[in-house]
RNA sequence: CGGGGAUUGGCGCAGUGGUAGCGCGCACGGUUCGGGACCGUGAGGCCGGCAGUUCAAAUCUGCCAUCCCCGACCA
């Protein structure tokens, strides 16, 4: 991608007002615009870091043999009324009258999952289902906050699991939290499995996954050592009490929330009959499990953790292009080595490059722009490097300098 | 929903009663050319909205809206 064709410019001031670094970087950097409090356009770059995140959650969640879907945001206030959520979860749920009809914007889809399952599962043999999609969630938060971290229209993965059994539910469970693990290690987020309350999903208990920054808006008991873990509004446990595997006393620290997984049992499923056969005949409702982890939030916890005071570092996992090259002209030079090509080249080798080809800027506004965007490596073409390029990591001081053939072989 | 702060050009700001200005950005011309360069010219604002006070309101009063922060609540 050429910098100059680029929409969405990066800015040297932040909007004033805002206070959290996800928001004042991915706005400053071009990622993200603001439609109104809670509501974003992903722009280009931040587009394509919600893109990798989602392929790695989509890799992982096929290693558990989930299956991709799609299910619709727009919902008939009927098929919430089967469970009383229609008017348990009111003040979260967008809903609204047309033509006599009331519907709701999903703020969720366990209830879509049970007609589905009710629909087309008979048998235990049809068991079990894992189904998963990604899609925009709508949720009237009381106040949203923390640029994109809790806005009122996010982008989240959920994951639905429907089985036999409490076993086989729990079995696949433990499978997600596993998978779970994996993918924010992947997109180099530190997030620490951590007990917490169900809200407006399940009075029984569930699990979060809470990544420690000062920006976040939760609070989680812990030990340092990784025993425990526990949302500080459900710990009955103090700060201070020695954890179990000799790590010292447990400590409180604000985190974010990444990601939630639900064991919700048979509730939804006796509600909604989403009932099947087992071996002897008899029809049984099926044991249900949810998964969720936001998406745009995701982004922003990545920012909050990575970032310094020239702006963002991505991990090379997520960032929205893998090498950042920049041309610096020297118009009186007889040395005329060209970016062009380079960025040609590395664009035929599969290499992602956002090529900063634009004229009359000065090599600091550029050198700015590529720490503000946070690309994990940057290359300058310059009369400096006479035939070769200059390669620098984001976070990292020094620079060497590389063939074109030898930048290659690095990826 | 309670409390606090804010709202003047795209962004950051100044402007305490006399009809709006600066920096950045943008456009054009020129000089520069490895860490947010410089000179010149220019475009761009019914000062968040509505009402009121006044000869006169960005400025005073009232109501409303929007945004940010804290709290309550919530994945």
């Amino acid at each position: 991608m050429r910098y100059s064709k680029l929409f969405g410019k990066t800015i040297k001031e932040a909007p004033k007002d805002e206070v959290a670094a996800n928001a004042k970087l991915l706005l400053r950097g071009g990622f993200i615009d603001k439609l109104m409090a809670g509501s974003y356009t992903l722009l280009h770059l931040g587009r394509r870091v919600e893109q990798k995140i989602e392929q790695i959650i989509r890799e992982e969640m096929n290693t558990t043999g989930a299956q991709e879907v799609l299910m619709p945001l727009l919902h008939p206030k009927e098929i919430w009324n089967e469970t009383g959520r229609w008017d348990s979860a009111r003040e979260v749920m967008y809903q609204f009258k047309k033509n006599d009809k009331e519907y709701a914007l999903s703020f969720t889809h366990e209830e879509i999952v049970m007609d589905l399952v009710r629909k087309h599962i008979s048998s235990y043999k049809d068991l079990p289902v894992k189904i998963y999609h990604f899609s925009t969630k709508f949720r009237d938060e009381k106040r949203v906050k923390s640029g994109i971290l809790r806005g009122r229209e996010f982008l989240m993965k959920d994951l639905y699991s429907v089985h036999v059994s409490e076993e086989d539910m729990t079995k696949y469970y433990q499978e997600v939290i596993e998978a779970y693990k994996r993918i924010f290690k992947r997109m180099e987020l530190d997030a620490i499995l951590t007990q917490a309350a169900g809200g407006v999903f399940t009075k029984g208990s569930t699990h979060e996954f809470q990544v420690i920054v000062d920006s976040g808006e939760d609070e989680i008991v812990y030990c340092p050592g990784g025993d425990f873990s526990a949302n500080a509004e459900v710990s009955s446990v103090k700060e201070g009490k020695q954890c179990d595997l000799g790590h010292g006393p447990l400590k409180k620290a604000k985190a974010i929330e990444v990601g939630n997984i639900f064991p919700l049992g048979t509730y939804y499923s006796e509600k909604m009959k989403a009932l099947f056969t087992d071996h002897s005949g008899q029809k049984k409702p099926a044991w249900f499990a949810s998964y969720g982890i936001g998406l745009t939030r995701a982004v922003g916890a990545i920012v909050e953790v990575h970032h310094d005071d020239k702006g963002i570092v991505w991990p090379e996992s997520v960032a929205p292009y893998s090498v950042h090259l920049i041309e610096i002209r020297n118009p009186k030079s007889e040395i005329r080595n060209s970016a062009d090509e380079v960025y040609a080249r590395l664009q035929k080798e599969g290499i992602e490059v956002l090529y900063d080809d634009r004229e009359d800027i000065s090599a600091g506004e550029k050198f700015a722009d590529a720490d503000l965007i946070g690309i994990p490596i940057r290359l300058v073409v310059s009369e400096k490097t006479q035939d070769k390029i200059e390669w620098k990591k984001r976070n990292e001081q020094k620079t060497q300098l590389l063939s074109v053939d030898a930048i290659v072989k690095r990826f």
